[in-house]
DNA sequence: CGCCGGCATGTAACCGATTACATCCTCCAT
DNA sequence: ATGGAGGATGTAATCGGTTACATGCCGGCG
């Protein structure tokens, strides 16, 4: 393992000169400069991370604790993440709690001196983040969770306000039995997507009904099961939405074997807009989340708290959704476009 | 920030022996061992851990560098390599090369001193990894590369064999004209698969023709395209093998739209069984590669390969696939299951 | 009684970088 | 000629842990 002293003894010089050389400190000569820059390549010289960052006090890494990392959502939000970090010279350290909070807590401490900030997600509504592992001053971006009265940066998605819309979109088409699919009920983003879909009903006089809300847990499974439930309701609801576009997708798939004809009998919709979503028979109406933007504005926001005061702000910003009518729910759909949307994925 | 040497203070012991007591050293009388423990907890301290990988010569991380992190094969790969590496106390450092060969050479410096191993996937066939990079001995696994010639641990996907059976199955149900979708030429994973198309062919004496195969980006938008471009041929193909699951869906997009009916006037295929392909309308015959498991496979290996003498195995592994037979391709299928495949996913 | 072994604990060197401060040199102004 | 400014380079302290080795204490045995 070649050290910066290595260099120094072949180059001729002393630590502090190969170390000024390596940060491009403009007070070294530029024959010295080649000199060491030679050197060092020639021994395969390259700096001692941990070193360094216990020197700086700063790592240039950041961390990512997620519930999970099952799923198209989180491949996405990690993608963004990764996006603007990297540009800016930031590694990644991910971890997953499995909503563990053991693990949790386990993963804070491990960060400590691993990272310079962290982005922080915990999808369960009630709990709340122990805040107190962390040191005074750290900084952190919470995404979907409330904010549980500490003050940090926070982002959230604008769960209910797309409930909301998608559903008395359903409601203006005429439909007055309309399903719900929800998704798990520890998990933030379900819980506000459901509160929008309550409040929509109500907006419209109907009374909410505990029968028309059938549990999900975001898999395409579940949805499928669920769909199958509806289906042997006398009436029969006339719409279902869905709590995501997987279990939507399971819902169609349900629909399909049972014959029932989308959106004729029965109008779909789903919540994500996953690239999958437009390819569906019928193409699935849902609301459109721009995922990687949700990852892209964490670390945006985060990088900004790193480099500038490392204070909070507490600030919270809401990511906006909007609404994507395609045919599965008898607007007028377009056509599943056919742009590629994205350069190139693998496998 | 409260250091060992804080609590050694507040202890009235030494460094060394808070230290001790930290690491499970047995040395530590019992009153003592409490004492610390309890000052440590009253201080909130927790160690750093630049300062000791510095010590220590390990980081318990390791990290992964990917291509790109588009996808749910992704997704899937870094859960796989999590739960292991999780498993054994070991935390995971994250890049995208995005195929650039500077950007892998970047972060293969930038991970010195940061990581104990590294699971490297680049995914050009012809591209050489830039091995001379790492430090001697530095343990690695390669995945889904030509391990141009090194000596590294390596395990690649059965893509080659998984095609060449999904392609003999097509053939054995009589037919003859089968077009393929490939995915990227420079993908390591998608000229496997275009070669076992080939072999297959050519083992029922059919001459591979260009125009049967149409070139595709492994996304769904390019699988539609491509599809519809098949159907303005004269004759028609009677199947169709999708280089994986995304294009295969654009596939059955594009075929619903044109109105043919799936498997009566077009069989198709895919690779790779995500999730959704069995909620597809019909459900999607395809071939069942377990993404997570090469993950694991990945993990085990090179935590093994850190543990023990860090020596490169040069062993090549093999992950197979199996051929999932459902409706899309006019075999018996089995209808969707309605059995929850995993715990929970998010959104 | 004295010596020795073994255990609990302390002292200080070390890991590999950064950087404040010291030193030295050169060149210029007085 | 001389003092000083300022730039290039070197020396050594420092970051926060780990750990080899030193020390000191205690009990047991000859």
């Amino acid at each position: 393992m070649v050290t910066i002293r290595d260099v120094a003894r072949a180059a001729r010089v002393s630590v502090a000169t190969v170390s000024r050389v390596q940060n491009e400190s403009s007070l070294v000569t530029e024959p010295t400069r080649r000199r060491v820059r030679t050197v060092a390549r020639r021994l395969g010289y390259t700096p001692h991370a941990a070193a360094r960052s216990l020197s700086t006090r700063h790592t240039s890494s950041i961390g990512v604790l997620l519930p999970d990392l099952y799923g198209e959502f989180y491949a996405e939000l990690i993608r963004g993440i990764d996006q603007t970090t990297q540009r800016q010279g930031y590694h990644l350290l991910v971890a997953s709690s499995h909503n563990d909070r053991g693990m949790i807590e386990a993963a804070l401490q491990a960060m400590r001196g691993r990272v310079d900030g962290l982005i922080l997600m915990s999808p369960a509504p009630g709990a709340h983040v122990p805040v107190r592992d962390l040191p005074e001053g750290f900084p952190v971006v919470l995404l979907n969770c409330n904010a549980s009265g500490k003050a940090f940066d926070s982002i959230v998605v604008a769960n209910r306000q797309g409930a909301y819309e998608m559903v008395r979109h359903l409601l203006a088409q005429g439909h007055r039995r309309i399903a719900m699919i929800t998704g798990p009920s520890r998990n933030f983003d379900a819980v506000e997507r459901w509160r929008g879909y309550r409040a929509a009903m109500q907006s419209a006089k109907i009374r909410p009904a505990r029968q028309w809300e059938v549990a999900g847990d975001f898999n395409q499974a579940s949805g499928f099961d669920a769909c199958r439930k509806l289906l042997r309701y006398q009436p029969r609801p006339t719409a279902i939405f869905a709590g995501n576009d997987a279990m939507a997708i399971g819902a169609l798939s349900a629909l399909a074997e049972a014959g029932v004809p989308v959106p004729g009998e029965m109008a779909v919709a789903g919540f994500d807009d996953i690239p999958m979503a437009r390819y569906m028979h019928p193409p699935l109406s849902t609301v459109r989340v721009d995922i990687s933007a949700l990852g892209e504005r964490a670390a945006r926001r985060l990088l900004d708290a790193v480099g500038n005061g490392r204070k909070h702000h507490n600030r919270r910003e809401t990511l906006p959704v909007t609404l994507v009518i395609r045919e599965s729910c008898g607007g007028r759909g377009q056509p599943a476009a056919s742009s590629p949307r994205r350069q190139e994925g693998t496998s």
